[in-house]
DNA sequence: GTCAGCCAAATTTTT
DNA sequence: TTTGGCTGAC
């Protein structure tokens, strides 16, 4: 490995205006780093301590004054990542001859360039996660198999292991019925997945890993070509993703990542922190920079994260400090339930709008989407705007995807995901009956549905259906003739000749925006000819289909914003909400929580505080609705990790944040004490029974009892008089 | 081919 | 409570 390992760097740091420039404003370490040329280096950034900066000026530097640009290569994992940092690349050093893109569009683009080696078609279909889903379950029922049995776990599992690299015969040696089933879909669906010439999200990575490793030509080749190697968020690698970078980097070494192993909480999407962690390790000579300067938030909300981090044990130790205001106490509100909680941060909000702040300086951070909608209720009605950070797609929208459907039919006849969707959009008389008969014909023929669609007159279909499918053929005919023009001539093709325009305006009245989104895909095609005169409908379809979200989530929009623990990482607010620090919500429980796990959700946790810039307020309630039920919520372990002294309490309920009272009256607390959870239960027809939970619902009281029989009932509490309750000791 | 009505399920979701 | 997916009736 080339090791040549310098903070005094052969480019002579501040010889050249070009590299003073690149310098300027910067702290010691973040100097060093920025220096940094040949060898392997691990910048452990803390949350707020200027990390893109760093990276930004590197890339600059490297690109200017230590190599060529195209010889550099920057990782995101994000689109919106990719696009800023290209841009302040730019601004430092102009050209836009780096890469500087997601892990999944690299691999797009050099599998597509490298089809042959990696054994893939040159026109794959890159299928998005509806697709895949709806793969999936062909797969689970071609093995004739239960769909709601087993798609989720086909799902998960099936991610799982091409994340870490596992092929189906892999997966299959491993011991268990549920796993060997899981890999027994897992080699179906990669058969479907073949028919279709497609690659999922997780192919992306997986295949291209395996062409780095399988191939040494193709390797070595890139490595050439990619001598500087920088990824960003480091801590959400997975192990194709840790595997593609260490096989480039392989012959040079020149790799620097960059991330905080505090901020890691994608594990549950094949994440590894361990790769970050050993990083050290396995890049012999690294150089280790540490950014532990915050430019973010007060000392107060610096200290209480730093507390409740430290908790998390086997952690790199590392200790956020500010020269920042001492700032105002952190706050942690009790309230008795979801809508208290939510009036009272409205009023909070409220108040501080007239003492001048804006309502974009406002985020409110929840666990699990389904709490937004109580805080979206009180927002409403005090007459607050809100956004919701959380856009279904644009790609997503059912009228795209017809559209992209027509494309991507043009592209790869063996797309059947996308033929299925077009054959009948907008109704033309092919009809499920239609289809399945198409289908039986080309399962027996061995070809694909687009086949078997050509074929119509052998098929032994009706009149209607054939003279349907004739036009239909026509229409692809035509549009076929179009697939080496410009994207945006073949989108205004596909829309008028399929007639979705025609449709789409006619409900335009009803429902406006399909037509609006139609025309807004149009658009956007316009844009990327112009911006990419060489590109060709499959280079539009691949860009397409690695855009996530509208990236609508910006700082400051003039109103509050509303969103999830996890989609609030890389972002800052001056003042913060994180609501529901009650068992069971954050952490989140589903059945047990692992140290892991626990861990994981408090750097969830974590992430969520450091966001404040100067305020922030924790709240808790002692009742919540989950699924209808209102049920009675405990303070959460985190708020005891919080160091008391530095907390501001405030009880709006006056009992204590541990009290058993609510506001909703004295006489629950009796009918709770009764019926505690974990309390044993008689019943005369079912049994013992042992009470899972208890709450109110429809303002009533209710207790859920689990039967021995395994069934769980619900019992309102009032009628609850064949439950009597028994002692351990008498059912042994 | 469409639509109402029923049942089951329910984290987080960079691509 | 809310949602999505599926089924069976027009």
């Amino acid at each position: 490995m080339a090791i040549l390992n310098m903070s005094e760097a052969p480019t002579q740091p501040d010889a050249s205006p070009g590299v003073r420039e690149f310098l300027r404003d910067l702290t010691e370490p973040q100097r060093e780093a920025v220096t940094h040329t040949d060898g392997a280096l691990l910048l452990l950034a803390g949350a707020g301590s200027g990390k893109t900066r760093v990276i930004t000026r590197r890339a600059a530097h490297l690109a200017t004054t230590v190599t060529r640009p195209w010889h550099v290569l920057a990782i995101t994992f994000t689109n919106k990542a990719a696009n800023e940092m290209k841009e302040r690349i730019v601004a430092l050093s102009p050209g836009d001859d780096m890469t500087v893109c997601t892990f999944h569009s690299l691999c797009a683009r050099l599998l597509r360039i490298h089809h042959d080696a990696a054994g893939l078609p040159p026109n794959f279909t890159i299928v998005d996660q509806s697709d895949r889903r709806k793969l999936i379950k062909q797969a689970v029922e071609r093995l004739e198999l239960a769909v709601d049995n087993w798609r989720r776990a086909a799902e998960t599992g099936i991610s799982r292991a091409k994340n870490a690299m596992e092929t189906p015969a892999e997966m299959a040696d491993a011991a268990g019925f549920q796993e060997k089933t899981i890999a027994r879909i897992y080699a179906a669906y990669e058969e479907i997945l073949a028919e279709n010439a497609g690659l999922d999200f997780d192919d992306l990575l997986f295949k291209m890993a395996l062409l780095l490793q399988s191939n040494e030509e193709v390797r070595a080749k890139l490595g050439d070509r990619f001598r500087y190697v920088m990824i960003d968020e480091y801590q959400d690698t997975n192990a194709a993703q840790y595997r593609i970078a260490n096989l480039i980097a392989r012959d040079h070494g020149n790799i620097m990542v960059t991330g905080d192993p505090d901020q890691s909480i994608y594990s549950w999407r094949g994440a590894d922190i361990t790769n970050i962690l050993s990083f050290e390790h396995d890049y012999p000579n690294v150089k280790t920079v540490r950014l532990e300067q915050n430019y973010r938030s007060t000392k107060r909300i610096l200290s209480v994260a730093g507390a409740v981090i430290a908790e998390n044990i086997g952690r790199k130790d590392k200790t956020l400090w500010t020269e920042n205001d001492e700032g105002t106490p952190v706050r942690v509100l009790t309230c008795s339930d979801a809508r208290s909680e939510a009036e009272a941060i409205v009023k909070d909000i409220e108040s501080l709008v007239v003492q001048g702040r804006r309502p974009g300086d406002f985020a409110i951070f929840y666990r699990i989407n389904a709490m937004s909608r109580v805080l979206e209720e009180s927002l409403f009605s005090a007459g607050i705007s809100y956004r919701i950070a959380r856009g279904t797609a644009f790609y997503a929208r059912k009228e795209i995807k017809d559209i992209l459907g027509y494309l991507r039919v043009m592209v790869n006849p063996a797309d059947t995901v996308a033929l299925e969707r077009i054959i009948n959009t907008p109704p033309r008389g092919i009809g499920k009956t239609t289809i399945n008969t198409l289908k039986a014909f080309a399962e027996r023929q061995g070809c694909t549905l687009l086949t078997a669609v050509m074929r119509y007159d052998e098929c032994g279909l009706g009149k209607r259906a054939v003279n349907s499918l004739k036009a239909f053929t026509d229409l692809l005919q035509t549009l076929q003739l179009l697939a080496g023009g410009s994207t945006r001539h073949a989108i205004d093709q596909a829309l008028s000749l399929s007639g979705m325009l025609a449709q789409l305006g006619e409900q335009q009245e009803a429902n406006p925006e399909p037509l609006a989104n139609a025309n807004e895909l149009v658009n956007a095609a316009e844009e990327y000819d112009t911006a990419n005169p060489e590109a060709t409908l499959l280079d539009w379809l691949t860009f397409t289909s690695l855009l996530g979200d509208e990236d609508i989530i910006e700082g400051d929009s003039g109103t509050v914003t509303l969103m999830t623990l996890h989609a609030a990482k890389g972002l800052e607010f001056p003042c913060v909400y994180i609501i529901g620090l009650e068992r069971g919500l954050v952490p989140l429980v589903r059945d047990v929580l692992s140290i892991d796990e626990e861990e994981e959700e408090r750097r969830l946790f974590f992430v969520g505080m450091t966001r404040a810039m100067q305020r922030l307020t924790i709240t808790h309630a002692l009742w919540r609705m989950v699924r209808g039920v209102t049920q009675r919520a405990t303070r959460s372990v985190f708020l005891d990790e919080l160091p008391d002294d530095e907390i501001e309490w405030d009880d709006r309920c006056g009992v204590g944040s541990n009290g058993s009272r609510s506001a909703h009256g004295e006489h629950l607390r009796e009918d709770l004490h009764l019926w505690e959870v974990g309390t044993l239960v008689r019943h005369p027809d079912h049994g013992i029974g042992q009470v899972m939970s208890m709450g109110r619902r429809a303002g009533r009281m209710q207790v859920i009892v689990r039967f021995e029989d395994g069934r769980e009932r619900p019992w309102m509490l009032e009628f609850a008089s064949d439950l009597e309750r028994v002692d351990f000791d008498d059912v042994g």
